[in-house]
DNA sequence: CATATTTATGAAAGCGCTTTCATAAAGGTG
DNA sequence: CACCTTTATGAAAGCGCTTTCATAAATATG
C-alpha cells in the first residue's frame, strides 16, 4: 500500500511552494510553463490525488449531495435516481446514496440516522425520496430529524409537504393516474372495479383511494370496501391481495393494481384460481415500469414521466443551494400504456 | 440555515477545553459528571454535530467503504449490496455508492472515475462487483485505474483475477449452474438446447457458454452455433433472443437463459409466434430471483446464494483493511428453484 | 525613463477535529 | 505522612488543503 503524498511534499520536490501547487491544481491562477512542468512531473511520478477531506474542510463546501431513497430496486425510484445521478454530475456534485429498504413495520429508524449522518458529512444539499415522509402519520422523532436536517442543509423532499418545515416538498402524486385508469376501465363498461393498492396508511395510497372512492361517487356506483384490498408493492403482495379479493364474495370485474409487479402477482393469483385476466378480470396498473411490457399478457398502466420528474427534484435542489429558491410547479406528464390485461366487458 | 458550529464554540461556552469537548464525544476517555453535563446541554441547545471530514483529516481514515456496482436494479446486485450495506454498517463503516450503469457499448470511462474519485474521498476500501473487470479483455486504461485503486486502498473484487493486479478477487461464477441446468434438462428428455446468455464478450457469458459446450460434448451432442444468441440481461434481450432463434431453422425444444428476466422476455416471444412454454419449449434460468416466481409460467432457475456471497465479500474487505489477510474459499450453495417452465420431453 | 498596473509566487493563517505532552488533583500504599 | 499511581484536564501541534496578504518581477502607460 503506498502511503499518501501531500500536496507538502509536491511542492518540495517541485521545488515551489504548497500556494502554488494548490493553483496549479485547481487552475485559479496561471502558474508559470516551467513550474507548471515540475509540478506535472512530480505529480505523475507519485500518483497524486488530493485528498477530498482536506479540501471540503478548507472549502467548507463538499461538493457532496446526499439522496435517501426507501428502495433503489424499485423501477420508479430507479430511474429517478438515474436521472438525478445524471444531472448531479454535470454540476460537478458526487452522490451519496442511502438506501434506506424502508418498510413499515421495521423498528430501526434508519432514515433519521441516515439524515444525521448526512449532516455530519457536510453534504451541500439533500434529496429525501419518499420513504416514512410517506405515511399518513410519520413518527415525531422521524419529522424531528427531518426538520432539523432542513435546519442544516436545503432539502428537498419528495412527498406531502408538511407544515412549518423547513424542507422543500415536491408532491407528483395527485390520483390522476387512477382517475385515468378508472375512466379507461369504465369506458369498457366495468362498473364493479376493485383497488388493490399499496400500504394502508401511506400518503400515496389514501391520495389514489381517495380517487377512486370519489370516482365511484361520481359515477353513481357503490363503494365496496370488500373491494379494497391494501398490501405493499411486490409482486407477492399483488398476490396475496387477489386471493383474499375472491374470497370475499363481492363480485368484480376489473382491479386497478399499485403498479405492475402488484398486477403481475394478481395475475398470477387469478390463473391459479382459474381465472383468465383478461377475459375473466381485466386488470390496470398505477405504475407502469418494463416488467408489464413482458408479461403474459402484458400490464396495461400509467407511465410516469421519471425523467422530468428527477430533473425537476435535481434542479429545485441546486436552485436551493445557490440560493435562487424559486417555487416551480409542472404538470407531469403521465400517460396509459396499453398491454392486453384489459378487455370491454361482455364481449 | 443555521451557522456550522464547532467544537471550539462548544468548549468555551461549557467553560472546558477543546479536547475535553473531543473526548467526550469519543468516549475516549472519562469526563467528571459536571463537565459532561455542561458539554451536553451546550450540545443539545446548538443541535452540535461533529464534520465528519474534519475528524477523517485529523484520524486519517474515514470509516468509509466504496462500492462499485453496475446496476444496483438488478436484483442480483441489490440483494448483495443489502447484505454489504448490513454488515459494514454494524462495523461502524458508511457506504459510499456508485451505480455506474455500465454497459458495454458506452463510451464513457465511469468506472474508471469512481475509482479516481474513491482515492480522493480517502476511503478505507473498495469492493468492485462486476463491470468492466466481467469483460473478456477491459480496456488498458481500465485495468491501470483499478491497478491504481488497488494501490492505493483495499481493493476486493467480484470476477475474474487480472495477473499481477494489488487487488483481491473473488470469482463466485464456474458455470456450475449451468450444468445443473443442463443435467436437469437432460434428464428430462431434451437434446437440443439453446443457450441464450448475456453478452458476449463478457466473462461469465463466456464461462457459461463453456460448461455449455462441455456438456454437449460430454453427452455427445452436437454444438450447434445456431442454438446460440448472446445478448444483454433484461427482457427485452430474452424476447428479441428467442425471436432469433426461432428465425434460424435448427430445432430446438429447451432453452437456458441468463436470468430470469431474459426467460421472461423469451416466454413473451415464443408465445408471440405461438409457441407454448413449456409444452412446446421448456426453458429454465441461470439466475433464479422473485421475478420469475410470478410470471406465467413460473421459471425453473438457479437461485444462488447472495446472502452468503454478500457476506463473503464484505467480510474479506474488512480483513484486509485490517490487514489480516487471509484468503478464503467458499462452495457457493446454488439450488434448482423449480416452476412450470420445463416440462419432459415428448408426453 | 519613472510610475502605475498586472502577474506570479511564497509565507502563514485557518478550516474543525484528535491526540500528545504536561500538569494538577485525587487516590492508594506501606 | 511521604511517595507513587491513577485520573481529569488544558495547551498546542498537526492532519492536508485553500486563500489572504505581502512581495517581487514583469509589463504597460504617459
Amino acid at each position: 500500500m503506498k502511503e499518501n503524498i501531500t500536496i507538502k511534499q509536491i511542492a518540495q520536490e517541485s521545488n515551489v511552494s504548497m500556494a502554488t501547487v494548490s493553483r496549479y491544481l485547481n487552475g485559479t491562477v496561471t502558474v508559470s510553463d516551467e513550474k507548471r512542468q515540475q509540478i506535472e512531473a512530480v505529480i505523475a511520478k507519485y500518483n497524486f490525488t488530493p485528498n477530498t477531506n482536506a479540501r471540503s474542510l478548507s472549502l467548507g463546501r463538499t461538493m457532496t449531495l446526499g439522496i435517501v431513497i426507501p428502495d433503489i430496486s424499485n423501477p420508479y425510484f430507479y430511474s429517478l435516481f438515474l436521472e438525478i445521478q445524471k444531472e448531479a454530475t454535470l454540476n460537478g456534485y458526487t452522490i451519496l446514496l442511502y438506501n434506506t429498504s424502508f418498510q413499515q413495520n421495521r423498528k430501526e429508524p434508519e432514515e433519521e440516522e441516515y439524515f444525521q449522518k448526512l449532516i455530519q458529512y457536510r453534504v451541500d444539499g439533500v434529496l429525501v425520496l419518499g420513504g416514512q415522509i410517506d405515511l399518513a402519520s410519520p413518527s415525531p422523532s422521524y419529522l424531528q430529524a427531518l426538520n432539523r436536517l432542513g435546519d442544516s442543509l436545503p432539502v428537498v423532499v419528495m412527498g406531502h409537504p408538511i407544515p412549518e418545515s423547513p424542507c422543500h416538498f415536491l408532491d407528483p402524486e395527485n390520483g390522476s393516474g387512477v382517475t385515468t385508469l378508472f375512466h379507461y376501465l369504465y369506458s369498457l363498461g366495468h362498473r364493479n372495479i376493485a383497488f388493490i393498492g399499496g400500504n394502508a396508511g401511506v400518503r400515496i395510497t389514501e391520495t389514489r383511494l381517495a380517487a377512486y372512492k370519489k370516482l365511484l361517487d361520481l359515477h353513481r356506483l357503490d363503494s365496496q370496501p370488500d373491494l379494497v384490498v391494501l398490501t405493499d408493492y411486490y409482486s407477492q403482495d399483488g398476490y396475496q391481495a387477489a386471493l383474499s379479493l375472491m374470497e370475499k364474495s363481492c363480485p368484480f370485474t376489473a382491479v386497478i393494481a399499485a403498479n405492475d409487479n402488484v398486477a403481475i402477482g394478481a395475475i398470477r393469483a387469478f390463473g391459479d384460481k382459474g381465472f383468465s385476466v383478461p377475459y375473466d378480470i381485466s386488470i390496470a396498473s398505477c405504475d407502469h415500469f418494463s416488467a408489464g411490457e413482458y408479461s403474459i399478457p402484458r400490464v396495461t398502466g400509467i407511465a410516469r414521466d421519471t425523467y422530468l420528474l428527477g430533473r425537476l427534484l435535481i434542479d429545485t435542489l441546486l436552485q436551493n443551494i445557490r440560493g435562487t429558491s424559486e417555487d416551480i410547479s409542472i404538470d407531469f406528464s403521465s400517460s396509459l400504456w396499453e398491454g392486453e390485461s384489459c378487455r370491454t366487458l361482455g364481449k
